[in-house]
DNA sequence: CTTATTTATGCAATCGATTGCAAAGGTAGT
DNA sequence: ACTACCTTTGCAATCGATTGCATAAATAAG
């Protein structure tokens, strides 16, 4: 078929004897051209296989309808489902997706940012990594007026909107739910105190807590890094204290299966022994055994809403929307675990 | 900070009183230009917050430096793993990834390829979907020699690199297995017939079964699409046949989960009354109880080279290097369901 | 000191589309 | 028939970088 000759807007015009520009506006559907040359124009650049080239356009007009991703990890359940969220959005709209992953490095990060803006995407959406504790990478953004998105680890020390679910509220709930079921000792392994999400969770547990008059156990509060090995380190921990706790609400999913393993090979009964609830739904919650309780996080929503919210913010640059905070509702989900 | 003021090579020419043509050969580090001369404008060019416009460039160069992908499900762990091994390694060779999803769906899997043909990625990586039986708009790519590269599932009918692991074999080393633990009347879950790695996963199966002799029992062979309710049917299907197999080779994991709720709430013994095997190892497989046997594709690993591949092809687009089929190892991982 | 050669820089065209302004053609009003 | 206005089209500049060719400067050779 068709080789390498790419068609231009002034092939066409050179081909109907008649001028690029008159040849640009027919393509756009310009009112200024009478509707009959449109036709012509249009039947025309579909005979020849012709396709606009973006690059040109771009350049003119300064947009490039990309708008630029950045998650800690692709693979994990939780940010690939916002990821798709984002992409089915932005797809409707014309946008391209490109995307990057922290791996949960700061200086990764910092990269990835750097590039997306050199690259001029004309948004950002961002999740950021367990390391960032600075901002001047994503100042590249927020202070060149280009669109920047947070979804659920957010930067607070940057002017933008953000979209979480709440995070004191479900560890409120989780912690409530302990207390509801009968556990009197109750531990929390948490995440790094960098990210409010981890503070949050932490801040519900406490004030649950603190309403049932419960106060925290010695050696009842784990910070980790929440991956399987840290949590299982920590609840291994938890479990060895000399007063040992009978429910834990660990950080997230990944730090739960931990401790159910470490029960399995324990011989302790969950949840008998020691109830446990994990955090963000993974997949695999629901079909381990015992099933673990989790909350919920509405991944592919959260990734929708961002792409809506920050396609509209590129297109009305002017406008001076006030930034936002929207806090999506989690769901505690109880399963056989707790 | 600085707002809008753009910096260009024009504006660090006339700063430095010099042309703008010495500016772009001083940042691209030509040799023509003296040492002296380069570093001077390097430096202002930081100075000054210089940022290339990678468009005006690319538009030159004819190059966007972008590959695209394609797949079924961003949400899937086999991609999103594969799509997380592209990125890592386009991202060390500078080049940006730009995702998309079918959804399995040939009409999306269409406007998604046209779409990345118009914003004249560099290379496709591609996956295709369950339902695509042509191959018209791969041969946008194809016809007009861009790169295209295939994983896992490919189109047999576009000569084209391909990635895929090695199906034909893993169906029947999964088969062979069950015959060795000891079952009599397997049964196989199969995928779409449109798709090869369904195609080839049942040819193994055959295979191994004819070796030992043993025929495939009448409504041994269900076909389905492999979601987790078609999974489900045909596994139900299966186990009501007036004499029910022994062991079930299931075309992927989530068919073979489906058939682990089906015993459980059929109170079937797994592996005793009946073994399954999966396909995929999806993360759920290892903690579910039983654990489920599957077949490890490596799908971080196929991105990788994927991407290796691909970008190798778009930088020595007039090297001949032949077409290839890559055939990645795949290993068997034994657990407790079979 | 002149000519040949290398080194360093600049000019101007180019990539392909968009767009303000000007101009040509057509219609209408008086 | 003349001016006024609207419709339709074209000219040429622009977006910001790259690059072949030409030229100027510096060095080497004779």
């Amino acid at each position: 078929m068709r080789k390498h000759p790419e068609i231009t807007i002034h092939d066409l015009a050179s081909e109907l004897r008649i001028s690029a520009s008159t040849v640009s506006r027919a393509l756009n559907d310009n009112k200024r051209i009478s509707i009959k040359t449109r036709k012509i124009v249009q039947q025309k650049a579909i005979d020849m296989g012709y396709r606009p080239n973006i690059l040109a356009a771009n350049l003119r007009i300064k947009k490039t309808m990309t708008i630029g991703v950045v998650v800690p990890r692709i693979d994990r359940y939780f940010f690939s489902s916002a990821i798709s969220g984002i992409e089915d959005y932005a797809w409707t709209k014309g946008f391209n997706v490109i995307i990057s992953q922290s791996n949960d490095l700061l200086i990764k990060e910092e990269n990835c940012v750097r590039t997306l803006y050199n690259n001029r995407v004309d948004g950002m959406i961002i999740s950021i990594s367990m390391q960032t504790n600075e901002d001047n990478h994503l100042r590249l953004f927020s202070d060149n007026h280009i669109p920047i998105l947070f979804f659920d680890r957010f930067c607070p020390t940057i002017e933008s909107d953000r979209i979480v679910v709440d995070d004191f509220n479900s560890g409120y709930q989780i912690t409530a739910h302990l207390i509801e079921r009968g556990c009197k000792r109750i531990a929390h392994i948490a995440g790094p105190e960098l990210l409010n999400i981890y503070l949050d969770r932490k801040g519900g547990y406490l004030k649950a807590l603190s309403e049932a008059g419960i106060s925290v156990g010695d050696g009842y509060l784990e910070v980790t890094g929440l991956t399987r090995e840290e949590g299982r380190a920590a609840f291994a921990r938890l479990m060895s204290l000399p007063n040992p706790p009978d429910g834990v609400f660990c950080g997230n999913d990944t730090t739960a299966l931990s401790a159910l393993e470490y029960c399995r090979s324990n011989k302790l009964k969950v949840p008998e022994d020691v109830a446990l609830v994990g955090f963000s739904d993974e997949p695999f919650s629901a079909v381990v055994t015992p099933s673990l309780s989790t909350v919920k996080q509405p991944g592919y929503e959260m990734g929708f809403l961002a792409a809506q919210r920050i396609i509209e913010r590129i297109q009305n640059t002017n406008l001076p929307i006030p930034f936002e905070q929207i806090v999506l509702p989690s769901k505690l989900i109880i399963r056989q675990s707790s």
